[in-house]
DNA sequence: CTGAAAGCGCTAACAG
DNA sequence: CTGTTAGCGCTTTCAG
């Protein structure tokens, strides 16, 4: 064996990759590199200053997945994006992306990775399971429950910290952050009704557990005001929800007056289509939609829609999983929506 | 040392959690189970079969932690969006986060993860090297230059599996996709001059390098027809954006009769503020977007708007990505905009 | 305060 | 076709 030739030229061009090579060139073991690098308590700041400027010099960073590896965390938060229905267009749903992008802050925040996948559970049975189960993730977030209500039930008995954002069904097992949506179904058909509409439906796929629960809320206050209700279905993605939209008019024309619409993306595509028809809203037609997005105070005239608090969600989301990835099990937690009182209804 | 007491009653209750535990099960090696469960070539059907259904029962999944730092590569794509200049709004900004999904789509079809973290410069001037030196990610895409250009650049030097969605400028040395936004303005400048404007303004921000070529493109125009253009900057977020431009519309009032907004968010927004002042649009003032998001079909009267394609983009950035990472060096790719015509110019 | 040593769980030669 | 062996690069007792 050749002595540690360290000190020559060489030495700044040597790449050091690894804690051992620092450790060599800096004559110390790699544990203590390990320490040093870790802001670790019990090493000699003059140690820990010689380790810390070879590394910056070299550009040196730990490989993490050893590290992760190591200490069985991997300081990565899942997010899964199931979709169910609307294969195609549900991940560029705006609604979930600008939940997303929260997500992202908050999790960034509390110094966490985050990890996106979009999955198609038609095509991959399993996909829940191979998610938590790939070693890849300390937690998953799941937004949406899509049509996975069931499989989400399953998995969430032998798996703590997972938190999904959707509906919050009476006696489910599964932790949930969500709005109210049967109250927002209610704050929506209430509105349309006080504001005169006589014949309510419903716009919008009633597939989906969280709509399905928006369009139970219309139908009870209709019921109890004795006004008609009936279901649109649409799909998400707006080319073909155009011409669904105007198909639907045409039927219902002179039949409803006040449309609840299940997105607001669907309500200003509806909007349009209306426009297009020459009805006046609100004073032929009434429309309320739901979330209040960016767009919905753009509208013409602007929507009047049920609030969904997307920053409290995503909060709310960390929140929670943080609590279980400590082992905690926590409780649901579900948002109540606002009317937001525009014009057109 | 004890024999292999295995096959008892507590056999199936056994958690089973490594290569090894299998093996021991299944009675053969770590080695043969790592391969069977790889679908590796040679292993006998009939032994592959029994582990597949062991791990199967037992709902096995090989930690990935393990494998990737074994494999020294992670399966997984880094995406990194750079919030710049507006902090706040930028990644929910509509337009990213559509290329968002869409890179989520290519990027599972290709097999690959995708890690997405949201950076703050400002706070962090070594965003780039940490995310590429964590050892989390086999490349990296960046979503936006923002104000980073030069950052990238240094970094593009050692770093191949790297691409960037933004603007192209002559000799630079990292690859990147995006839009010929140059020829995005001019195509704008033209529309609005043929559709009688004379006098021109463009509304938005033109620090970020894309917005600067926008704003480029539309003056050589503007100077080559003999018509005025002025910059008129606003920021990303839309609650403020709408007062920022009603004072612009104040101040220019009879003195613009054609606006180059910088996105469709915020024509839209300008679109909304002009018809609270009563301004008629295309007839006393005429307004040209860009990007084409969804919405700007929707508007009263609908956007003409500049379309960026964001599905092809998606798939260049991840195209290309996938080529560096087998050691090629691209080019970049700079896709051609075009002019949508719909009412508003 | 620091070094030595023992793995985290998996994969990939290398022998049989 | 399968077992054995030797690590990937890091963290963490356990001794000094």
């Amino acid at each position: 064996m050749a002595d540690t030739d360290v000190q020559n030229g060489a030495e700044s061009a040597a790449k050091v990759r690894t804690l051992a090579d620092l450790a060599r060139i800096a004559g110390v073991s790699a544990g203590t590199v390990s320490r040093a690098l870790a802001g670790n308590s019990l090493v000699n700041t003059k140690t820990r200053e010689k380790i810390e400027a070879i590394a910056r010099e070299h550009g040196f960073r730990p490989n993490q997945m050893a590290s992760k590896l190591r200490r069985q965390k991997t300081g990565v938060i899942g997010v899964a994006i199931p979709l169910g229905h609307d294969v195609r267009q549900q991940i560029s749903d705006t609604f979930f992306m600008t939940l997303l992008g929260y997500l992202a802050d908050e999790l960034t925040e509390k110094g966490y990775d985050l990890m996106l996948r979009r999955v198609i559970p038609a095509q991959d049975e399993d996909w829940l399971d191979r998610f938590i189960g790939s070693g890849m993730v300390d937690g998953v977030i799941v937004i949406g429950q899509s049509d996975q209500f069931e499989r989400i039930e399953d998995v969430a008995d032998g798996y703590l910290p997972m938190v999904v954002w959707g509906n919050h069904q009476e006696g489910q097992r599964h932790c949930v952050v969500g709005s109210n949506n049967r109250l927002g179904g209610k704050l929506a058909a209430e509105r349309l009704i006080a504001s005169g509409a006589k014949s309510l439906a419903f716009l919008g796929d009633t597939q989906p557990i969280e709509f399905a629960a928006r369009y139970a809320g219309a139908k009870e206050v209709a019921a109890k005001m004795g006004v008609a209700i009936r279901p649109l279905p649409t799909h998400l993605s707006p080319e073909r929800t155009g011409e669904e939209i105007a198909k639907h008019l045409r039927e219902i024309e002179g039949k409803v007056d006040g449309i609840f619409a299940a997105t607001d993306t669907i309500a200003v595509t509806c909007l349009k289509e209306l426009r297009e028809r020459g009805m006046e809203v609100p004073g032929q037609i009434k429309i309320v939609g739901f979330d209040d997005l960016p767009i919905s105070s753009q509208t013409m005239p602007p929507l009047t829609t049920v609030r969904q608090d997307i920053a409290a969600g995503a909060k709310g989301l960390v929140d929670l999983l943080l609590r279980r990835l400590e082992g905690e099990d926590t409780e649901s937690l579900v948002l109540p929506p606002h009317l937001v009182l525009r014009e057109t209804a």
